[in-house]
RNA sequence: GCCCUGGUAGUAUAGUCAGGCCCAGUAUGCUCGGCUGUCACCCGAGCGAUCCCGGGUUCGAAUCCCGGCCAGGGCGCCA
């Protein structure tokens, strides 16, 4: 339909006569000469008007204005680019209504509420723009160097019949004449998934209907999650920290245009991230007279105490509570050599194995931007933990039962993209991040 | 769910504490006109606001009080 050239494309190919198509972005009309900033989404260029064109000296245009210009690209040395493009003819394909209903050129940047009202318009303001462009780079380095290393892409449901694991409150939905879910987790998908293909990804929407109102929640975000077999916590501790540190390098490389946009110099953590066990951290914030006892969660404050204690570096809390974590989180094993010599060496006492789980949190900039364990694959290790969590196993056949059939051991971890986008790009709320965010009063566009 | 702050042209803000000089100022946008190859072009004129909604106090409310809705931030909740 339109045999157009790139922007980008155009300004490598001086001289030729080519059709370009894009957005409006300004104009500036002189007496003798007119300008009109031309953008696709390679850039823009600056497209000159000389009045012996009176047709196209005169034609009537607005910002967002959508046309197709047909001329050449001219090395310029009046042009602040050094390189403009000479039009021959102009077709407007659609008009844009004026005027526009948020400020996209960014001189007074509109509030976050109204852009997020016209998101795309938003979408084209070049900060909001450099976002998403990141966000991508980082998805694509995420499910590249993943695929890559012989993991296989998998689709959890997003409608379940049951509460998966307890604890964050599900959305309903009437499903025929039952009730069923919205997913808060894929985990049971992936750890069904990955004892069969043994080593698998995946990129899903998660649910939680949670009723928090910060600038780090949202009801519905997106997690990246990887599940595998014949592995323990360390063992994707350094899946996790090598997939990182590979898409924080691709969206370093890939996208250094919109980073340099947003100020952002993105250091890449040096490989391997530092270690720290829960009751070390407990420790280290009880030596900085922090109110907190071996057991308890993080307090937001503490949790940015610890970042400045530890550095600014992505680093790994590991060993968390047992009533910390989730039921199906496994327990070290004192009777298994190796765990009882890790378990000495760390803690001198073989017996915090009772205390703690295989469980692990990744802080990056001050944010938990991935939690990850090794599960339980022994279907009656998992049921007694339900109950040590005071729940019902009979409540959860489902998920015991699918261990019951030759599961190896396995681990998995899973990366919010938004809150990774949050760190990487240096937004403060997480809205900015997310194309069209759902909130607690938030559900349009 | 709690606490703090806010809601004024399309957008972003001033004015609110100390009610009347505000039928609301500024910037940008938009419309029109002018103009040295401009580049956030410039210059001039104009357009555009039931001052979030409802109630109250008062001679008089954008301004004070009450309720609601919404937004931003802090916290809580978030296996």
């Amino acid at each position: 339909m339109f045999d157009r050239t790139y922007i980008e494309d155009a300004k490598a190919s001086v001289g030729q006569t080519i059709t370009l198509a894009g957005w409006v972005s300004r104009t500036r009309d002189l007496k003798k000469i007119r300008f009109i900033v031309l953008r696709d989404k390679t850039g823009d260029i600056q497209v000159v008007v000389k009045p012996d064109n009176e047709q196209l000296f005169n034609l009537d245009l607005g910002r967002e204005d959508v046309i197709t210009v047909t001329g050449r690209a001219v090395e310029s040395n009046v042009a602040k680019a050094g390189v403009e493009f000479q039009a021959d003819s102009i077709e407007v394909i659609n008009k844009s209504a004026q005027p526009l209903p948020v400020d996209i050129m960014e001189n007074k940047k509109s509030d976050l509420d109204t852009r997020l009202n016209y998101r795309f318009l938003d979408f084209r303001a070049p900060t909001t723009n450099a976002i998403f462009r990141i966000q991508n780079a980082l998805l694509t380095a995420f499910r590249n160097y993943l695929s890559g290393n012989g993991y296989m892409e998998f689709q959890p449901p997003c409608i379940i019949g049951s509460a998966s694991e307890g604890g964050a409150d599900l959305f309903s939905i009437p499903y025929f004449e039952k009730m069923a879910f919205l997913a808060q987790s894929p985990q049971l998908y992936k750890q069904m998934c990955a004892i069969s293909f043994e080593k698998v990804f995946t990129i899903t929407p998660i649910w939680r209907a949670e009723k928090f109102n910060t600038p780090t929640h949202l009801n519905e975000v997106r997690q990246m999650d990887i599940e595998q077999v014949f592995s323990d916590d360390e063992t994707v501790m350094g899946v996790l920290e090598n997939t990182l540190v590979h898409m924080l390098k691709e969206a370093k490389e890939k996208t250094a245009e919109q980073l340099k946009l947003l100020g952002r110099e993105l250091d890449i953590p040096e490989l391997p991230f530092r270690r720290i066990t829960y009751t070390e951290s407990i420790q280290m914030l009880q030596d900085e007279g922090e109110s907190i006892l071996w057991g308890d969660d993080f307090t937001k404050t503490q949790e940015k105490l610890l970042t400045e204690l530890v550095g600014k570096e992505a680093f790994f809390l590991k060993d968390w509570p047992g009533a910390q974590k989730a039921f199906y989180a496994m327990p070290y094993n004192k009777e298994n050599e190796v765990d009882a010599k890790y378990l000495e060496e760390t803690y001198g006492d073989v017996e915090m194995g009772d205390k703690v789980v295989r469980a692990f949190d990744c802080l990056y900039s001050g944010i938990e931007i991935s939690s990850g364990t090794m599960r339980i694959h022994m279907p009656e290790l998992l049921r007694e933990r339900i109950r040590y969590k005071g729940l019902n196993p009979d409540n959860f056949e489902y998920y015991t039962g699918a261990f019951a059939y030759g599961a190896p051991p396995h681990a998995g971890w899973s990366i919010g993209l938004e809150r990774i986008t949050m760190t990487v790009t240096g937004m403060s709320n997480i809205r900015e991040c997310c194309m069209f965010p759902r909130d607690r009063d938030r559900l349009v566009p």
